[in-house]
DNA sequence: ATGGTTGTTCCACAA
């Protein structure tokens, strides 16, 4: 079983290359964030014809995730935070595995009230999934988490001090996280790896510089981990003419 | 140190 989560940065501007991308990598599911729009625009019927379901948590303008898969998703929720207005969640079942798509939201600037949205949210995220070790829910939690774990996650850190994707207090989120018990399915995998990234800025050169940041992760429950055979990053999409500004991390598990 | 880009929407904001 393929999963794969890919920040698209409109579904509708990129739907080509998305198109592109699904058959060639044929993954069996793919979380989608910053989808960009309302769940009514969404362009299922392109996605039906090469045979995804849609599950989609729209919203004008910004935001928005989205999950396509080979097998219907049931929802189980569609927010972390009770007053939430920004669609930056979805979590689903599917078949057999808690499926978790997450947008965490960027933090910047740090002084202003984003950065203790951004704190808050993760705080969040943090207690929902202690909640599902206790029950002893299989599940994945991927998407883009807006979090440069450690300095070899980027090109330079001396670049990204200060910023809320770097900032101490967003990686002590991270590290919580980890620490409940569960696995950054890349890292785990490969654990020396540098210059392995997900995203490069569109200003400044930063693609052809390999100037990037490793901010779109997949996070595992033992049981899952158990089932985890590889995990990858799909470079070629980003090189793409109209590409989006991140790239794609599949991660593949054994048959249950 | 600055400026650089893309998407959506409306003339700015978010990333």
């Amino acid at each position: 079983m393929n999963l794969a989560t890919f920040n698209v940065n409109s579904v509708r501007a990129r739907l080509p290359n998305v198109l592109d991308w699904l058959k060639s990598a044929q993954p069996d599911a793919v979380c989608l964030q910053e989808i960009k729009c309302e769940s009514d625009a969404f362009p299922r019927a392109e996605f039906e014809a090469l045979g995804y379901h849609c599950t989609v948590h729209g919203q004008k303008t910004y935001n928005g995730v989205a999950i396509l898969s080979r097998t219907p998703a049931r929802v189980v929720s569609t927010s972390l935070l009770n007053d939430d207005e920004q669609a930056r969640y979805l979590e689903v079942e599917l078949e057999g595995l808690r499926l978790i798509n997450i947008y965490a939201p960027n933090g910047n600037p740090v002084e202003s009230e984003k950065f203790p949205y951004k704190l808050r949210w993760l705080e969040a995220l943090i207690a929902r999934a202690r909640a599902l070790l206790r029950e002893e829910v299989p599940f994945v939690i991927t998407g883009d988490y807006n979090i440069i774990p450690e300095p070899q996650d980027c090109h330079d850190p001396k670049a990204w001090e200060g910023d809320a994707l770097y900032r101490p207090e967003s990686r002590a989120k991270w590290r919580t996280l980890c620490n409940l018990g569960l696995y950054d399915a890349f890292r785990v995998l490969h654990p020396q790896a540098s210059h392995a990234f997900t995203f490069w800025d569109y200003q400044a050169g930063a693609w052809p510089r390999d100037a990037g940041i490793r901010i779109d992760h997949a996070l595992l429950s033992p049981q899952v981990a158990d089932r985890l055979l590889s995990c990858t990053i799909d470079k070629a999409p980003r090189g793409a003419e109209k590409a989006s500004d991140h790239t794609p991390l599949i991660i593949e598990l054994t048959a249950q």
